[in-house]
DNA sequence: ATACGAGTGGGAGAAAGTGGGAATACACAA
DNA sequence: TTGTGTATTCCCACTTTCTCCCACTCGTAT
């Protein structure tokens, strides 16, 4: 399970270096899709698998399905993790995620997203401050 | 599984090089059809085989399904790819995509999409702006 | 102080994408 | 049939980008 928020730097070359936490995780392969609310979403190769498996079930006769493994399959991408430990995101995907020096890497469970950490922050601040929300949420999941 | 989006150039002899991560899965000999919301679909030579081997059980009575069968096989061009890894698109089918350069290869599971670029983006931020169907299907697929 | 791991930067070689030339095929007119 | 002009096919070559590997820095732990 991916947890925690992490900043890195986008090199000249456009690489980010993962998160050593989440390295022995993600393996060797990956995947990046897009996400919401303009974040990437990273896979591990073997969660894309089953995600994938899962989209191809949707009606190709319903535009919006059809709209939707449009953007989800064009906006994937699979990417060779580097000796290194770095990933290189393609453009379209970079631009759709507005990803410029810094990112951050947020751990969501199964997945993390990679955001533009001003993005981030914004978001982070809107969320913080519906506490009522936050409250409500943690009810129903059993804490008080 | 084709995933990805790749724009490349339509040249003077109105060749188009393909995306060098399709190249191995598409092999010598692709199919081109009319694809749905004016983009064209690109199928290695087998997996046209499997769909049209599908189509024809359509039923033959059914004023819809002629229709689409119709649409499909009249449309349909078997292409070889040259040494360079580029094919030739027939004119009635560039007219019908609107193919000029640029265009966009975008991989949709077992089809490759062509685009006219700029019909792309314009159908691509139409989905973008639909976040809650996105955000609904996402939770179909196990995404939360 | 030294060793180690994490994160970042850079250089050389390989590959992808594109443009263009030469050879071949084709169509039509003389 | 032969010649001429056009179109198509097959290669070759150039440029830019990507990939792979090595090196450096900084912080932390031993």
């Amino acid at each position: 399970m991916f947890i925690g928020e992490y900043t890195h730097t986008v090199d000249e070359k456009k690489r980010i270096s993962l998160p050593s936490k989440f390295k022995a995780e993600l393996g060797k392969k990956v995947v990046v899709t897009r996400g919401l609310d303009n974040c990437l979403f990273l896979f591990p190769h073997k969660t894309w698998q089953v995600i994938a498996k899962e989209m191809s079930k949707l009606d190709v006769k319903q535009a919006d399905a059809r709209g939707f493994s449009r953007f989800m399959f064009s906006g994937a991408s699979e990417i060779d993790v580097d000796s290194m430990g770095r990933i290189l995101i393609p453009d379209y995907l970079r631009e759709f995620g507005d990803l410029k020096t810094p990112v951050v890497f947020a751990g969501v469970s199964d997945r993390i997203e990679i955001w533009n950490e001003r993005r981030w922050d914004t978001y982070k601040k809107r969320i913080e401050s519906q506490a009522d929300m936050m409250a409500e949420k943690l009810g129903t999941i059993g804490i008080r």
